[in-house]
DNA sequence: TAGATTGTTAATCGATTAACAATC
DNA sequence: TAGATTGTTAATCGATTAACAATC
């Protein structure tokens, strides 16, 4: 794992998975190399700033042809994890846990969410596409047992916080929050916010000031 | 709305939703005024960062005092859409749109899905707290008759693209797209991605990152 | 060879952070 | 008044964009 010394810079992050996903429909196109100017074309960016991208993955292009669109694809799935698939544990199974414990697209992103977490007792014991919601109580021993180290919170904003502890006290490393609220966290557990309230203002702000 | 007319920074419009958040629990707490310093600490932020954030919302505070809490509140709320409630079209009504329609909360933030398409027959006429699934068909004509602005995609990344043209023929001017693919649209037309894949090899890539 | 595209170094731009005067 | 916090102007930092030589 030598080769992650090299640190990516969030927005460059962001845009690798587009670059990915871009890649594969080209090699499902019967393509095999990819010029930057392909790549910005299509995803509306600057050629300059896919060029930098890449570079900053580590990828290597030869001038005048672009680059290997299989090689890439390696460089990209080990740097965005798709190919070491994790395991993780999901707390809070209301209409948003749900949905992300059902859908099975993860897997090919290198997420594979084991069982659900709940303190309501109508959803204990309930199973969705083979993954039982189990106690919240239970959650160290689940998670110690099974050396997990990603978990997910989709609970309110309100249980959030108390749900964060637990985690942190369980042993986990990584946090995706789904609950529009800040988490503290000591420095070795990570964690990424996915606050639709904050995207939600976006859009309703950007769409404010152009109708005006 | 000529108090509009101040742009407000990505990054600022995104973290806007936090102080909110974070003033409605102080009022709660019967609190009547806040300053930077108090916002800053909870969430980890540097006071100045704050500071700046609600000048540029046009919030003004008063020196050793802060800022009175309900006049932030009115500020952010109109800034960030939540006074304001607006109808919004959903399309893909798989386990991820289906959470969505059957959420609550995003009213309180100035969204109200009124309904949701899709192609599948098996999904067509299902009812989901009040919403029902019409057929992909039908949107144009729905959209023209309830005058209807913003749209939200959550079909797979596949089918993504003419969904998105739909909209634009449908009149549609603001996209909440959770599909991870980049849409292109005319100038009057604005995108707001939720890319879930992205987010995850952000977290995926910090936790390796952490751990070597 | 000619010319398109990469790799790399420099310039620009915008967001964050710092500094400090104003003020309650 | 003293001192904490705001408002505002300046400095720093990092990401994006530009420029250009190297190369296939």
């Amino acid at each position: 794992m030598t080769d992650h010394l090299i640190t990516i810079s969030e927005p460059t992050l962001r845009r690798l998975p587009l670059y990915y996903q871009f890649l594969l429909r080209k090699k499902q196109n019967g393509d095999t190399s990819v010029s930057c100017p392909q790549i910005a074309q299509d995803l509306e960016l600057t050629s300059i700033q896919v060029r930098k991208d890449l570079q900053s993955a580590g990828a290597v292009g030869r001038p005048r042809v672009g680059y290997v669109i299989d090689e890439v694809l390696v460089t990209l799935s080990e740097l965005l994890g798709y190919s070491n698939t994790k395991d993780a544990l999901l707390v809070g199974a209301g209409n948003l846990g749900i949905a992300l414990l059902d859908y099975e697209g993860f897997e090919e992103h290198g997420l594979n969410i084991v069982a659900g977490f709940d303190v309501d007792e109508e959803k204990l014991g309930k199973v969705f596409q083979g993954k039982r919601i189990y106690d919240l109580s239970d959650f160290k021993r689940i998670a110690s047992r099974l050396n997990i180290k990603i978990a997910i919170i989709t609970t309110p904003a309100s249980s959030a916080k108390e749900v964060c502890d637990i985690m942190i006290d369980s042993g986990i490393k990584a946090i995706w929050n789904f609950a529009p609220i800040h988490l503290s966290t000591p420095d070795d557990v990570i964690v990424e916010n996915v606050n639709l309230t904050a995207s939600l203002a976006v859009l309703s702000n950007r769409l404010e000031r152009s109708i005006d």
